[in-house]
DNA sequence: CATGGGATTGACT
DNA sequence: GTCAATCCCATGC
């Protein structure tokens, strides 16, 4: 992925990750859900400045931002917009495209539904840990990569962001409408223009 | 220094 | 449907 494809708007990044693809290690997959996060709003962790936590999401675009979530999970993100701003794209769900046995062992599961339908799981199903917050995904470990011709044909819906008590009204969840692989809840399908 | 609160998941009623 | 696990960090005293 182009650099400079996240030094954008970050909804647009958002919007423009779904049908990409994550990979890292064996282990890859499509990007079918994702949502948008801006120091603007108060549901993003960059909304109270610049702290050791939010480091990372005010550096440059491009960068992975990993954070542990409620003390078990990881979450992945893409830093977007300018160096300075604090912006990024969670990675909500994949559907899972190669190293699929290795993801079933790391997550114990066999349903591929399950192996990474939620921003904890992909991440546990790909072997990704906090030791890669900040690094570049452009070149790895964690790699970006553009999506497949035949993905054009696919719908984008929009939908409320999922876990957050501030800024529940922006529409900054993107989906691939019926993808079986998007988290739950599954969202009520708006179209996007 | 103490406290509260999560960008979730999986197990259980 | 409800709920605990688990821990880092931002905040306030």
């Amino acid at each position: 992925m182009r650099r400079g494809f996240f030094a954008r708007p970050v909804p647009e990044v958002a919007r423009d990750l779904v049908g990409c693809i994550v990979r890292h290690g064996d282990t890859a997959g499509v990007i079918v859900e994702t949502e948008a996060y801006h120091d603007s709003e108060p549901a993003c962790h960059a909304y109270v400045g610049l702290t050791p936590r939010t480091a990372t999401l005010f550096g440059p675009p491009g960068r992975a931002y990993v954070y542990r979530s409620y003390g078990v999970h990881a979450m992945l993100n893409a830093v977007s917009e300018a160096d300075g701003v604090g912006a990024a794209v969670l990675v909500r769900a994949l559907e899972p495209l190669a190293g699929v046995d290795a993801m079933r062992v790391r997550r114990g599961l066999e349903r591929t539904e399950d192996l990474c339908s939620g921003p904890g799981r992909l991440t546990q199903a790909l072997g990704i840990g906090l030791d890669l917050n900040g690094s570049d995904l452009s070149t790895g470990p964690i790699r970006l990569e553009p999506r497949s011709r035949t993905w054009g044909e696919r719908v984008l819906a929009t939908a409320p962001r999922v876990g957050i008590t501030k800024a529940v009204e922006l529409p900054w969840r993107f989906t691939a409408e019926g993808s079986r692989f998007v988290s739950r809840p599954r969202p009520r399908a708006s179209a996007l223009a």
